[in-house]
DNA sequence: CATAATACCAACTGGTTGGTATGTATATTC
DNA sequence: GAATATACATACCAACCAGTTGGTATTATG
């Protein structure tokens, strides 16, 4: 009779609870402007819970951000853009499956850490390296489909490497963030992503084709 | 002997100072995490200074957004990177203009309304408008450019425009400016520009260069 | 089964926050 | 130069906030 159901509380779930409506919330309204009791609520616990788990609002941040790190680190693990046999293949369809990640609300496909580091980078020095762990972390796993499509291809990168592309894609992933909260249209992250396709077509020497918006 | 000088506070002058105070602290701290005393112990005003010229603390974030707008629209108007006779160079021109305005200290060189749309996007409507204005705007001003380029080089773009890749422009820019919070270092500001401008080259046909970090 | 640790909850607190009420010196208008 | 409007300052407040205190129910341990 200890099933874990998503919406009935229950003992020892506190803590992800927690982290759940701090990566929903703070994605909504910021960190600054989302406070512990608006998290205890949206999580059905109070405060004793929260400070039980959580010695600071501040070790929460650093809880959500490597959250997020582990959660969207199994969750691109598991993702199909790595069947391709050929590793450029590979790289554009992880590019494809980001665009497709994109749905018609901004807070439920912006990155929890992004939004993170940019309001605390100075001030929460903690915080920000941990969402620096999970940006770069995040890139470093397109590193090696880079390095393989490089020689693949044959090509010799001028001036450019597969870590810095790697963490350029992601460069390109938070812009286009940014750029659909400020159009407050989605559709601005796409064509960000739809840049970065023909960005990276070029650096392989491989002309452009009309872009399908289906990952597979 | 009415001259406004820059530190000591005059008549007529908290508005602009409050402004100010704006743009330093909240790129610095974010926009909730800066308090009205904050604004007021920085611009040397008191909090009726304040509320006489803004009926909110939103308000001022309209106006600190619209003051952005304002500023940095004068200043990339008389910038250099319009010097050029093509314009293609121009455009060039304007991506190292931005790099060579990165500088060592992050909250100096990243953007106002960039911070602000992160945080604010889906609960202050009006402040994010008014950076979606700052950032569509500016993102206008590249488009004859860029549409001339088009002409003069005999390009035929496929699947993409001048308004796209000006805002694509942008996305980059921000993108710069999050991967460099998350680094807590401004090179990798620079390493976007950096591959925005061989994006742009490769879109051009125009072979890249070694890059010399010399916006002239 | 006793002890102890864990996982919570309810009530409280002291400092902070955005905003207000009221007053006053200066500039503008008639 | 009287009246009015502008541009502030001072003092204050109710709501809110992160964090604490002191407890209880459950689980683990020996």
């Amino acid at each position: 009779m200890s099933r874990p159901t998503k919406h009935a509380p229950e003992r020892g779930d506190a803590r992800n609870r927690l982290l759940e409506a701090a990566r929903d919330i703070v994605r909504k309204q910021g960190f600054a402007a989302t406070t512990v009791d608006d998290l205890c609520k949206a999580a059905g616990v109070t405060k004793g819970a929260f400070f039980h788990h959580f010695k600071s609002k501040d070790a929460l941040g650093v809880a959500a951000a490597n959250f997020w790190t582990d959660t969207t680190g199994a969750f691109f693990e598991g993702a199909p853009y790595h069947a391709p046999s050929d590793p450029f293949d590979r790289v554009l369809a992880y590019i494809a499956f980001r665009r497709a990640m994109i749905t018609n609300d901004i807070p439920e496909f912006t990155c929890l850490v992004g939004t993170l580091v940019q309001e605390v980078h100075a001030t929460a020095p903690e915080i920000r390296d941990a969402a620096g762990v999970s940006i770069f972390g995040h890139a470093e796993t397109l590193e090696a489909d880079i390095a393989a499509a490089i020689e693949v291809r044959g090509i010799s990168p001028d001036g450019w490497t597969p870590q810095s592309l790697s963490r350029h894609f992601q460069t390109v992933i938070q812009g286009g963030f940014i750029l659909a909260k400020a159009g407050n249209d989605p559709e601005l992250a796409r064509d960000a992503l739809d840049h970065l396709d023909r960005y990276v077509r070029c650096l392989f020497g491989v002309h452009a084709v009309a872009y399908s918006g289906d990952p597979r």
